[in-house]
Parts: C-alpha cells; sequence; structure tokens
DNA sequence: CGATTCGATCGAATCGATTCGATCCGGCCG
DNA sequence: CGGCCGGATCGAATCGATTCGATCGAATCG
C-alpha cells in the first residue's frame, strides 16, 4: 500500500504517525527531556505499529559524535590473538571494563598489506594490542581523528596512552636467579621479532632489526645479566614452537648445551621442558627453565613452572579505564605494572660447579 | 588562528582550501568517478595541510548505508568465548571470509541483563554464535533493522540463516559404536544446559528446561541409542568442568559405574579421562570416553581421544560466506556440516559381558 | 489578577559525507 | 563552422537522527 511499508520506518515517520514532532520522537526513544506520559505512549504505538526498531544506530553515532565501539588491534591473525592464554585474560580485563559498560569490541588483525584502513573504522578510541612501529603511519592517521589510543606493551608513542609492564626488569630478576644458582650458559628463546615470525637464532642483527617492543625489552632484561647469552626466536607463542626451539638447543653434544634456558612466555617453556623430557634431560637438575606471564592452561598437568606472573587480567582493566577517562574527556595515567616472580620447580642449580 | 584550526577538519574544509566542490573533494578519496591529476593533486595537498585524515567513517556509513562491521554475538562472557578451542578454529574461519576482506569484527558478549542492546549497535549483519532462544525478542529487533542475521548451531529462527551441525546423529553414531562394543552402562556429559551453567545432574525437567540448543541435540542424539542414560551437565566446556563430572559419575561402587561416558566436547572429555586415572580407573579397558570436536589442544599431550570431529573452520568460513552474500543482496542457502567420527584409543569393548 | 515559571512540544540547524543529474567546455566529426 | 560527445566539475538533495533555542499553555506565586 503506501510506500512507507516497504521501505525501513524512520523516525520521522513514526512521529509522523503519531502526530507529534521528530524532536518529540526522539525524546521518547533517548529518554532525556521531559515527555508526557500520553504523549510517550503514542508515539510508541505508532513505532510498534510501523514496527520501527529504535533509532538508527548510524544516525545517532554521526550526532551524538559517539559510537560506542572500541577498537582493538592486534597484529596477529584473527584466531592466534586469543590461542594465546595471556590474552584471553587480557580480553576478561577488558571486558570488565569495557563490554559491560555497554562497549562493543571492534578486533582488528591489522597486517601491513591488510584490507582494513584503521582510520576508516568507525570507532571512538582503539587499544593497540602489542603492536609494531609498523603501525606508525596508521596510528598517526587515527591520532588526526581525534582517536583516543591506548597501546598495551607498546614503543613510546606520542599522545599515545601507555599500559607498560616490566619486561626488561622483570626479566633481569628472572635471569639473576639463574645468575645466583650459578648458571652460565643461558639460552634465551624470544617470542617472535617481527611480523614475518622467523624460526631462527638470534643474531646481533636480528635483534636490532627486530619491531617486536616486548621481546626486545625482555631480551633486553636478560642481557643486563648475561650480555653473551645466544638463542632463538620462536615463531609465535605456542608450546609447538617452544618444543622446537627446545629441541634446536638442547639436541647438541652436553657440553656446549645451556644449563639454563630463558623462555619469554610460559608456552615456549612448556614447549622446551618437552623437548628436555624427550631428550632424556632432567628439568630442573640438568636445565633449569625460566618462563614468563603465569598462564594456568587448559587442561595441561601443573608444571610448577617458575615464572614471571604479570598482571593480564589487571592489564586489560587498565587499558579499558583509561579508554573510558580519554573517552570522558580527562587525560588517562600512563599505567605500569609489575610482573612477580614465582619460584616453581622448574629452576635448580646449575649442574656445572 | 582560524577556527578552523582546532575543529576538526572536513571534507568541505578540504574542499574549499583547494578550491572544489565538496563533490569533487569527495570523489578523489573514494575513487569513484573521474578526477583530473591537477584536481587531484590539489584536494589531497588541501588534506596534508589540515590535517584532514580521510572522510569520518560515521558519517560516510551513514550515507552509503554501510559500516563495514560484522556483529558476532556469543552468550559466553568476552575471554570465555574464546577459551573454547572450537570458538578458535570458527574464528580463524570467520577471519578468512570476513577479516581478510576488510570487514571489521565486532565481539558482543550478550546476556539477559545486557548493557549492550543489540538492535542499537552500528553493524551491517549479525553472527550468532550458539545462542539460545533467549535472544529472541533481541533477534526480532535486528531483523526489523533489515540486519542479515546468521546463526551458528541455533534452534531454526525465522529468517536467520542457518549454519548447522549434524549434532544429534553425529552423536547417535558416536552411541551406536558403544552400543556395538557392548557397553550398555552410559552416562552423558553434557554442556551447559542454560546461561545459569549449573553443574548438576540431568532429570528430564533440566533437560526440558534446556536452552541451549547444540547440548540439547546432542543429548538427543544420544538417547537414540541409550534412551535411558543419566548424566551431569558441565558448567562451561573445559578440562576441568569434566573433571568434577567424571568424579560425580566415576567415584562409586564399581557396581553403579558407567562402562562408557559420552561427554559433549573434546575439553569435558580429557576431564573425565583425567578423573578416572585418578581414581585408577583404565580407559579404555574400565571405561570407554567419547568426545566431540576434533580439537588440537595447545600443549596437551595427544590423548587420541575417541571423539567426533566437527568442520569447525569450515563453520566460520561457512557463517562469513553467508555474511557476504546476504550483504551483496543475495539470500544464502542454509549450511548443513557434518561431523566425522574419528576412532581413537579411548573406548574399547564393554568390561561388563 | 497579572507576572513568572515550568513542563511539553516544536522548528530548524547540524553531524559529515555521498551521489545523482545538470552544467560547462574543449575537441572531434561531418 | 555548427553540432555533438564525453570528461571534469558542481549543486543540491539525502542518509536518519539529535539538540538547542523558541514557543505555548497551564499552573504557581505574590
Amino acid at each position: 500500500m503506501s510506500d512507507a511499508a516497504n521501505s525501513r520506518p524512520t523516525l520521522a515517520g513514526v512521529a509522523a504517525r503519531a502526530g507529534v514532532s521528530a524532536s518529540t520522537a526522539s525524546l521518547v526513544f533517548s529518554g532525556a527531556g521531559p515527555v508526557a506520559d500520553a504523549t510517550r505512549a503514542r508515539v510508541l504505538e505508532a513505532a510498534a505499529a510501523l514496527g520501527y526498531a529504535g533509532p538508527d544506530p548510524t544516525a545517532r553515532s554521526l550526532r551524538r559524535g559517539r559510537t560506542g565501539v572500541v577498537g582493538v588491534v592486534t597484529e596477529d591473525r584473527l584466531g592466534d590473538a586469543f590461542r594465546d592464554p595471556i590474552n584471553l585474560a587480557l580480553l576478561d580485563g577488558l571486558g570488565e571494563e569495557l563490554a559491560d559498560e555497554g562497549f562493543g569490541l571492534l578486533v582488528l588483525p591489522w597486517a601491513p598489506d591488510s584490507a582494513v584502513e584503521l582510520a576508516a573504522v568507525p570507532m571512538d578510541a582503539a587499544i593497540l594490542l602489542g603492536c609494531s612501529a609498523d603501525l606508525a603511519s596508521s596510528v598517526e592517521r587515527l591520532r588526526r581523528r581525534r582517536i583516543p589510543l591506548v597501546a598495551i606493551e607498546a614503543p613510546p608513542l606520542g599522545d599515545v596512552v601507555p599500559i607498560e609492564l616490566d619486561n626488561a626488569d622483570a626479566t633481569r630478576r628472572g635471569a639473576e636467579l639463574l645468575r645466583a644458582l650459578g648458571h652460565e650458559q643461558i639460552a634465551l628463546v624470544t617470542l617472535p621479532l617481527d611480523v614475518a615470525r622467523t624460526r631462527a637464532p638470534l643474531t646481533p642483527q636480528r635483534e636490532a632489526a627486530s619491531t617486536a617492543f616486548t621481546a626486545s625489552e625482555r631480551i633486553r632484561g636478560a642481557r643486563a645479566v648475561f650480555p653473551d647469552a645466544g638463542g632463538v626466536s620462536a615463531g609465535g607463542s605456542t608450546v609447538s614452537e617452544g618444543y622446537a626451539a627446545g629441541r634446536a638447543l638442547l639436541d647438541v653434544p652436553a657440553t656446549e648445551r645451556p644449563t639454563a634456558v630463558i623462555a619469554q612466555s610460559d608456552l615456549l617453556a612448556i614447549g622446551v621442558i618437552r623437548a628436555a623430557e624427550e631428550l632424556g634431560i632432567d628439568v630442573p637438575e640438568e636445565l633449569s627453565v625460566l618462563g614468563f606471564d603465569g598462564i594456568r592452561l587448559q587442561g595441561l598437568t601443573a608444571h610448577d613452572l617458575t615464572t614471571l606472573v604479570q598482571p593480564a587480567v589487571e592489564k586489560g582493566r587498565a587499558a579499558g579505564r583509561a579508554v573510558r577517562e580519554a573517552l570522558a574527556g580527562d587525560l588517562p595515567a600512563p599505567v605500569a605494572l609489575t610482573s612477580e616472580l614465582r619460584r616453581g620447580a622448574t629452576v635448580a642449580r646449575s649442574p656445572i660447579e
């Protein structure tokens, strides 16, 4: 019949049918401003009759200047970003502070050649999750758009609120424990050094070229104690990568073998331990293994890992709070979180004396 | 100086500075329509001078009627949704079909009392992930907004494109294997039956009241073979919930013990096996355990589980494709996926003969 | 009883772009 | 040389709401 029937109903249509102005109808839905009960009823009735589902979010966003969406930018592939339990914990924290407050989280996997142009995504703020400097130009455009940015464990970026972790210092403390136990032959198993995620021995060149902030910081902390430690970079924070790295490092003559491994994540550490077990190397008697994160893994027997426990949920909460503060017009203070060394059962005195 | 300096620059401002109309400037950024090279250069120059970051996504969304965002609705808490490896695989599939095509994925944890009103979220389409009928009213509003909806493993909902899995039939096939092996005493360990996620023995009442589609379907499949099987519902698809369920079912006199457990997920199955190990019950000699999903778990020793392998990544791909088809104006065909029984090492003949 | 106030409602401007049809102009064809 | 064509550009309408200031009665107050 009327062509109002087949095109999506609008606020204007509802207002017309209710015999009020669009402004009044808007008041009914937004709840702001006083509306007589009778009027409200008439508007709602008209809305129901027309099948109006409420104000169009897009139009509302334009007018209000708010979308209710917060972007979470990661350089991982979609699924991989959440395969790391540390990110799940972080997500729990973000959920508390943002999702529970009505924000939607827009997950944006970013790659240099990605199809998503970050600056073209409708969002109120963005959280950069372990992002490298490769993002700089995208970040620049987001800043131009006056979008508040919060970066978790990222190199200092002007105007971006940092949520920092004591990666270097914590690793240093772990390394000092190993030194105190007499270890001198140390090998590092690091997180990926760049987006290419090449699994390969560490070299000064590769380290210098690293774009991965967290990995570099943790290397730095280890080097503060063991300046000459070698090692390998893994292709990801997974048990199997840790295992592969472990094989590479440990499947050598006993004299060339490290007496301790500093792994940059618990998953990597577990992989290394598995490799050691397979090679008949006893942990911790013949090999000490240090992890990082302090995760509890779905269904994994407690390894009682010696590790640096980071406040992952709090990291997410802090980021979420920072976003909310920024959106409220305040300037969020930078946050620096600290990790704690948990002495488990995977380190012991060096077998070499 | 000029107040154009402190307020965010707009396309109109850029156009004015470049001495062209807004329409032409728009053409430059959108790439549609012919623009003389000299003009383009002038516009880009003006944009750079003003610090214009490109068209405002919100305004563009309103005009174009597209946001580039696809919602993913889950009834889990944010982090929990991705703690289940099956959802990670699904996310991989979604990533391939959507994220890689430039769509952003907006994760929307939904709860009956949630702060997010789904119909008020700016998005082009939504994917319902294992959602119960509680969502019905929200879904209804989304439909009014003419938003294409795709539901993964959900009860048939008018006008929603279903991506189905043969939950009942696959479970039935698994159950038949157990029967063929002589099992008669069967216990089920089910996924949560409702949003409350109560861990409790199955009763006809609780089963009837279940709002969890997948759980109900799998129960139905099992009951097709073992009409009287009892069991417990778990509080989540986790190893520890499986363990708890396992203790509850197995820590009884041997004569009352089931000879086989049908777990509704691999994580639950692993938990049950762990409970059995702890109680000194041999799997599979004294207890057969059947899983569902066919996942490979980070760092978990291969249990060589007998399980129903579901095409999880394909589920995500199918959903992503359906969304894209719907947005292209086509009517996506329903998809029905099938699972495959993988005979591992956790089932054997019934010890009772 | 007149002035003031308050609640309800309305008009019009605005958010920032996109897009369609019209216009302008230089070059080409007959 | 006139008419035509097509590329480049422009104007104006539009997307669908929100919001500010104005208006209009009715109730309150002195």
